[in-house]
RNA sequence: GUGAUUGUAGCUCAGUUGGUUAGAGCGCCAGAUUGUGGCUCUGGAGGUCGAGGGUUCGAAUCCCUUCAAUCACCCCA
């Protein structure tokens, strides 16, 4: 016998789960389309190349890779090193984010679309991280771009379908912008553009760490005092608009890049919407990185304010994605939702509508098989009714049946046996309230679809 | 890739310095009630104590190895 088990970081999905879970999908697939947002699906397999070299040098290590069928002993001899092995073994791999896969698509149907394109997508990714907590190698994106246009207005429609989204949701979320040239300028006015990925990975535990630690981190990698100075100062920029544009361009020595930044996010923030003061709060944090290196102005990020859990979405701009795969030109800015973690999000607040949970309406007693005939005969009427309905199959007795009833949520149980048929009626009992009444032959289906439309007490 | 913690019934967990036949609650099945769920009562089934090895007269308990899960780091949604 083999031991039921699932592949480290995957999960089966209940009945429940998955009518939570498409509440989530529906709600932000709602709002994609209020925005005017086209759906599009790519294969859940790439090809390695188009994957390789996107995500960094540890986003490669991450990317499941597909065995290639067939006699593969010939080729593994020629390798030289496992790193060769691998790719030599393996030709198309599993997609690590929905971001590139979107890339290639984009080049490849470039003639067929009109631009600014705006696009949504809502599949799953993998990645080989070793889960825990909110991480999972099988895990939902919903991402939303639009390439095809520079304007700072797609930043603003993007912040504005992150808060219409959480929004509808109930959920309190923070949503934080940064700007990777100002982290740029940072790198270059430290004396070194190269920098700018240690920078921006030791700043970005800073929440985690403290500032203590990520001074440290700095100085272990042979930072300069003065660059370390001036990095201590960045962290301590303030974040609110009033002050933070002045300080940090003072800091940075307006350096051209920084100015840009500003320019980008000032006109952002003034853009968005003012006066719904339920919506997400969007503030400046010059500390946020994101890893992904593609991204090249805006960053956002999305975390709940009512619950500790990594970010629950993020996103940025790009100005030259699909340059990698032969179109320059094309810049481009996007989020993306992780539905997963907004789940054990919504569900530890038991924020869930509670329309999520039922699904059989009625269910039909067996009691006589004599008047089977005619209780499917009601089903069907029913069911064309759009009525969720069940017959209960096996001949059990009543309390067992009832039971069933009770214990999947269905509101209403009828009963069809001799007794009733011999008074020409039905037993209606409503489980929810331990009641029962007597309804004539003649009138089902219209006292009951009466019952079904009044509000539930 | 690194580190820590935990593995006992379907689930949540007890289990004494190593000592007879490993327990509880919940759940499941049956009965009390041959046509009425939830509540109650009675009874029953269910265990390779994660796996393998060792120490011992004797191991769920001590030692070693291994596997798995969880959490944290790295990184990320």
């Amino acid at each position: 016998m083999i031991k039921p088990a699932l592949p480290k970081g995957t999960r089966d999905f209940a009945p429940e789960a998955v009518r939570k879970r498409r509440y989530l999908f529906q709600t932000i697939q709602q709002c994609f389309e209020a925005f005017g947002f086209e759906p599009i699906e790519t294969p859940a397999m790439e090809n390695l190349s188009t994957l390789l070299g996107k995500y960094g040098e540890e986003g490669d290590k991450l990317i499941f890779r597909i065995l290639n069928n067939g006699d593969i002993l010939p080729l593994a001899q020629r390798a030289r090193d496992s790193r060769e092995l691998a790719n030599l073994l393996a030709e198309k791999a599993l997609r690590y984010d929905l971001t590139i896969p979107f890339a290639r698509f984009v080049v490849m149907n470039q003639h067929q679309l009109v631009f600014p394109f705006r696009r949504y997508q809502i599949q799953p990714v993998w990645r080989a991280d070793r889960p825990q907590k909110g991480r999972y190698r099988e895990f939902y994106q919903c991402d939303a771009d639009i390439v095809g246009s520079r304007s700072l207005f797609n930043e603003v429609e993007l912040i504005g379908l992150y808060q219409e989204v959480f929004s509808r949701l109930q959920l309190r979320v923070r949503i934080r912008i940064n700007h990777r040239k100002w982290l740029l300028a940072l790198a270059e006015t430290c004396g070194n553009a190269a920098w700018l990925t240690p920078i921006t990975t030791a700043i970005d535990k800073i929440d985690k760490v403290g500032v203590e630690q990520v001074e440290s981190e700095l100085r272990e990698k042979g930072f300069p005092t003065e660059a370390i100075t001036l990095i201590r100062g960045y962290l301590e920029l303030p974040n609110t608009p009033a002050e933070a544009f002045p300080a940090v361009l003072q800091l940075l020595r307006h350096h051209p890049a920084a100015t840009d930044a500003v320019q980008d996010v000032e006109f952002i923030l003034k853009h968005l919407s003012q006066n719904e003061p339920e919506r997400a709060t969007v503030q400046i944090d010059f500390t946020l990185a994101r890893g992904l290196d593609y991204y090249t102005g805006t960053i956002l990020e999305v975390n709940s304010e009512e619950v500790a859990m990594g970010s629950l979405g993020g996103g940025g701009r790009y100005d030259n994605l699909t340059g990698l795969f032969g179109l320059p030109d094309v810049p481009g800015v996007g989020i993306s939702f992780g539905v997963d973690r907004i789940f054990d999000v919504m569900e530890s607040l038991h924020r869930f509508p509670a329309t999520t949970h039922r699904s059989t309406q009625m269910l039909w007693l067996r009691i006589d098989d004599m008047l089977m005939p005619q209780i499917l005969e009601y089903v069907r009427q029913f069911r064309n009714q759009g009525i969720s309905t069940e017959v209960y199959p096996d001949a059990a007795k009543i309390d067992k049946q009832l039971k069933y009833a009770d214990r999947k949520g269905i509101p209403f149980a009828i009963l069809l046996g001799s007794r009733e048929y011999a008074a020409q009626v039905i037993g209606l009992k409503d489980l929810r309230h331990g009641t029962q009444e007597q309804v004539p032959l003649s009138q089902v289906m219209q006292v009951i679809r009466q019952k079904l439309q009044e509000p539930e007490r």
